[in-house]
RNA sequence: GCCGCCAUCGUCUAGAGGCCUAGGACGCCACCCUUUCAAGGUGGAGAUCGCGGGUUCGAAUCCCGCUGGCGGCACCA
């Protein structure tokens, strides 16, 4: 049997992490198994439209190399692949089942749904349709239709029934069918929902393995029933744990980062957020914590995910990026830190790459590590003097420095370094507190790549000009 | 309120009855290296396996109950 498997999204803004994550164990299954990975647009609700969501889908996909087989962009054997096209398809399919008795015409007004759900609230009871228009004949629901009505679709749910989910990571679960509402398959605007959208288009689109958020659990009961009334095989369901808060709660925008724009914005690489994502729910066998997605596709399966809900640690994320930045060549890193580093020239950029290779977590750290390059950072005399160094020393360090700088440049770090290590130990300064003035009067700051190393960014003459500035300063 | 899912160090997890005085990773702490910060190296703290009952010679591992956390109850997905 193929495998196929799909990426659903809604375009409403942006792609959500957790989507990612269950995009992610969709294309890494359906390769494992030399299937199909199928992106399917679900803009079947117009009011949550958002113009450009779906290029972004697009674009995020393509960042993290989970290219889809088929989708509106790409084609393929099963389209369309936005569920806006397929309006036809959906209402046959409910008219179908309103034939066969599965389902019925329904006028109650939006205002009445409200009344009777805040009647059933007040009474602690659950909130559900009354049925009340399933008594409404075939033939007088199609006078009224006739007559302009509006309605709904509703499916109707057995009375007193065990419905059996399968899940293939929970086994399977039993749902009371006294607890499932009527739901509403076709709305009034002719569109569909999505639980008769999905079930329509999975088997229509062949797809073998549904991969979703725990969130769905609840209404996959209907879609069981859906599958019963087609009389159509259904395919192995896949509920994937929600991602996590600190506290627990669903991963969210007020405590987390639920955007894939920001990790990439970030300066995360996809391959280490694929291989983060990949050990949320599941361990690699031979315990590895860094491995490829390639390797992740060949010995992951589907049935080891664990349901777990996992909180996103996001530290474990920047340590494992640093690692893959480190891992990445120096050619490779300066390609990557370029948008990050506008203000620096592409000969700059080269030189500090392999400088801050190994200090940096995140692609935007670069620029706060190399901000002294583009800019002279301000800062009080009192400043220059670290680890009890006096005024008078830091004059001395400094002066004694250019004069250094002036005999032998600046480019030449290994003569530099030498000749700076002779004074040091001419005057018998302490090394590590000579370093910091020279740090500071050059950067401004603490915290900087190897200074000697870092002076040919800045030139020969910018280097003598921020010596000058800070003797000033001390002056 | 009702229904459902879940439960091993702070976090991600290994563990499928004896190999567990519970292993690894991130984070944290200390030391080494060192011109700052990193990176790297070494070591350390950190989990009575949510609680209570069973089953068994023996349970983190099987069963039941409880508790807790989370999710869902729309003409949204």
């Amino acid at each position: 049997m193929v495998v196929r498997t799909r990426f659903a999204p809604s375009p409403t803004g942006f792609i959500h992490v957790g989507s990612v994550y269950a995009a992610m164990l969709d294309y890494a299954f359906a390769k494992k198994h030399q299937g199909q990975f199928v992106l399917r647009i679900e803009d079947t609700d117009q009011k949550r439209l958002v113009k450009g969501a779906e290029e972004r889908i697009y674009q995020g996909l393509e960042w993290l190399g989970l290219i889809p087989d088929e989708s509106p962009k790409h084609g393929g054997p099963y389209g369309p692949y936005r569920q806006s096209e397929r309006l036809e398809i959906y209402q046959k399919y409910a008219r179908e089942l309103v034939e066969k008795g599965h389902a019925y015409y329904c006028f109650c007004s939006p205002e009445r749904l409200e009344k009777i759900r805040q009647e059933q609230k007040k009474k602690n009871q659950v909130p559900m349709y009354d049925r009340c228009c399933r008594r409404i004949s075939l033939a007088e629901a199609q006078k009224r239709l006739a007559r302009g009505e509006r309605a709904v679709i509703r499916m109707k749910i057995p009375d007193n029934e065990k419905i059996v989910v399968p899940d293939l990571l929970r086994g399977e679960i039993v749902f009371d069918s006294r607890m499932i509402d009527d739901q509403v398959l076709i709305k009034s605007d002719g569109f569909p929902t999505y639980h008769l959208a999905v079930v329509v288009d999975d088997h229509l689109m062949k797809i073998t393995h549904v991969v979703r958020g725990e969130e769905w659990l609840p209404s996959a009961p209907k879609h069981v029933l859906l599958y019963r009334y087609f009389g159509w095989k259904m395919p192995v369901l896949i509920h994937t744990p929600t991602l996590r808060n600190p506290d627990k709660s669903k991963l969210s925008k007020r405590q987390g980062h639920t955007s894939l724009d920001w990790y990439r914005e970030q300066g995360f690489l996809p391959e280490a957020l694929l291989n983060f994502l990949a050990l949320l729910g599941w361990s690699h066998p031979e315990e590895k914590e860094i491995f490829s997605f390639d390797e992740f596709i060949k010995v992951f399966d589907l049935k080891d995910v664990s349901p777990i809900g996992p909180v996103f640690d996001l530290k474990k994320l920047e340590w494992m990026n640093g690692v893959y930045i480190r891992q990445k060549s120096d050619q490779e890193l300066i390609g990557l830190l370029k948008p990050f580093l506008p203000q620096m020239t592409p000969e700059q950029i080269s030189q500090a790459a392999p400088l801050i290779k190994e200090r940096i977590r995140k692609l935007i750290e670069a620029a706060d590590l190399l901000e002294f390059v583009w800019r002279r950072v301000d800062y009080d005399p009192e400043f220059l003097l670290q680890r009890g160094v006096t005024r008078e020393q830091a004059r001395e360090m400094l002066l004694k420095t250019k004069e250094i700088i002036e005999a032998v440049g600046v480019d030449n770090s290994e003569e530099l370094q030498q000749k700076l290590l002779e004074l040091i130990a001419r005057k018998q300064w302490n090394t590590g507190a000579f370093f910091m003035v020279f740090r500071i009067a050059i950067c401004g700051k603490k915290i900087t790549p190897p200074i000697i190393e870092s002076l040919p960014l800045l030139g020969h003459q910018e280097v003598l000009a921020r010596l000058s500035l800070a003797l000033e300063k001390l002056a």
